[in-house]
DNA sequence: GACCAAATTTTGAATGTCCAAAATTAAAGC
DNA sequence: GCTTTAATTTTGGACATTCAAAATTTGGTC
């Protein structure tokens, strides 16, 4: 029995809600997935619990839920469809990276492996998709490096964005215009607690000051001396 | 509140259906809307009880079911949706014309306005699916020219074939490998009703002889002489 | 005009998904 | 250790969609 929408939506938030808790025992409360979903706590015990019963998930009373090996492998491969399909509708279809996530939510349920095989293919089996998240293969399995945000990265270094963890479309539009977008180089210069700022120095050392919340969104590595000329 | 899959796909059946008999009083009877869904017979008779309800449908109870002007717009947005997405499937994406139409099937019912406007826009605002389907504008509005088939077409004509009304796809495989797609110019040299078959000049006169059900399926136009030479 | 077969509708029930509100449990403070 | 609060689970019910099987209607036939 394939997964239906819902169910493969309820392993996807769980997957995705894992960046919150050390290594080994990291299970998500049900009051959180039942936001990240849109649904009341009850729903989405009653829905974890039919989770657990078809081995997708493991189920800890009034503590979490975690997703089992078949799950997560599950709900890697929704995210490899979400993410490439995201890619096409920007390269292919000429879409803005800022109106792509809501179609690909829709439609990573219903394209069939075929059409999405051909898709990667046309892509040139790329790694990222146009936020920076990294596609999964078709094995499932995802080459996580960890990198730092704008919150976490040496002060005064020369870094290169490498990802947005915000779908929101006006916050991308934010990214968008202040070129702040996968790829761009640019510098953090100070962070302030007290004003919960961060201050950047961007493309042709424009500066601009943003939050500390929209800085944690903004994921950096160091920019490699190699690449440049 | 917006159809779903299902009610869209009720829609479409009975839109489909309406080949069968005249002007006016066409009503689909409950049985052949259950086959063409494939549900049993019951499901259909609450199913469409509920669309009447809600103004898409005019029921008659042990009669049949005909599209309100409400219910026949929605029909043909969703078949150009479909229509549109076979295309696409096709020219941009590479695929056969035979493995289309089940991927449109599932993606017609999730595929946003903003994407369809992009992809009739891509290829050029089409009129016909690669079967020579027609494909319903924005508006709802369809462009129906009747024609022939092979069955009722004039003998010793030269004719193009404009449109093949089956989509299951081994008969589609036979089409392309005998060359009879549309586009393709033939003739129909003689029928016979006792041996149940039609005998055809194809590309290059190359001699076939194909069943009249098979026939049937195959529609085709008075090949214009202005388009020769 | 009664009867039969075929088509259709009704009935009773199941599944998957959801909610609101009541009941329960766990955690934290005193 | 009791109590309050927050999180979670349970309960009872809703809605859309489906089925199988029983009941009904319709359209002929004799």
């Amino acid at each position: 029995m394939l997964p239906s929408s819902t169910v493969e939506n309820y392993l996807k938030a769980i997957y995705l809600g894992e960046g919150y808790l050390a290594e080994g025992q990291r299970l998500m409360p049900m009051g959180q997935l039942a936001a990240a979903l849109g649904v009341a706590p009850g729903t989405a015990t009653t829905m974890v619990k039919a989770l657990a019963e078809s081995g997708l998930v493991e189920y800890e009373p009034y503590n979490g839920v975690r997703l089992s090996a078949a799950g997560e492998k599950l709900a890697a491969l929704v995210l490899r469809r979400h993410r490439l399909i995201e890619l096409f509708l920007v390269r292919v279809m000429g879409l803005g990276w800022d109106e792509v996530h809501d179609e690909a939510e829709q439609l990573e349920h219903h394209v069939s492996d075929r059409l999405i095989e051909r898709i990667d293919e046309m892509l040139g089996r790329p790694e990222v998709d146009p936020h920076g998240d990294p596609i999964p293969g078709a094995d499932g399995r995802v080459a996580r490096h960890e990198s730092d945000t704008l919150l976490t990265c040496p002060l005064g270094e020369r870094v290169t964005v490498t990802r947005v963890t915000d779908q929101e479309a006006p916050f991308l539009r934010f990214i968008e215009q202040h070129h702040l977008m996968p790829g761009e180089s640019i510098e953090v210069e100070a962070r302030d607690e007290v004003s919960d700022s961060v201050r950047l120095k961007g493309r042709g050392n424009q500066r601009m000051t943003i939050g500390m919340r929209a800085a944690s969104k903004v994921r950096v590595s160091a920019s490699d001396a190699s690449s440049r000329g």
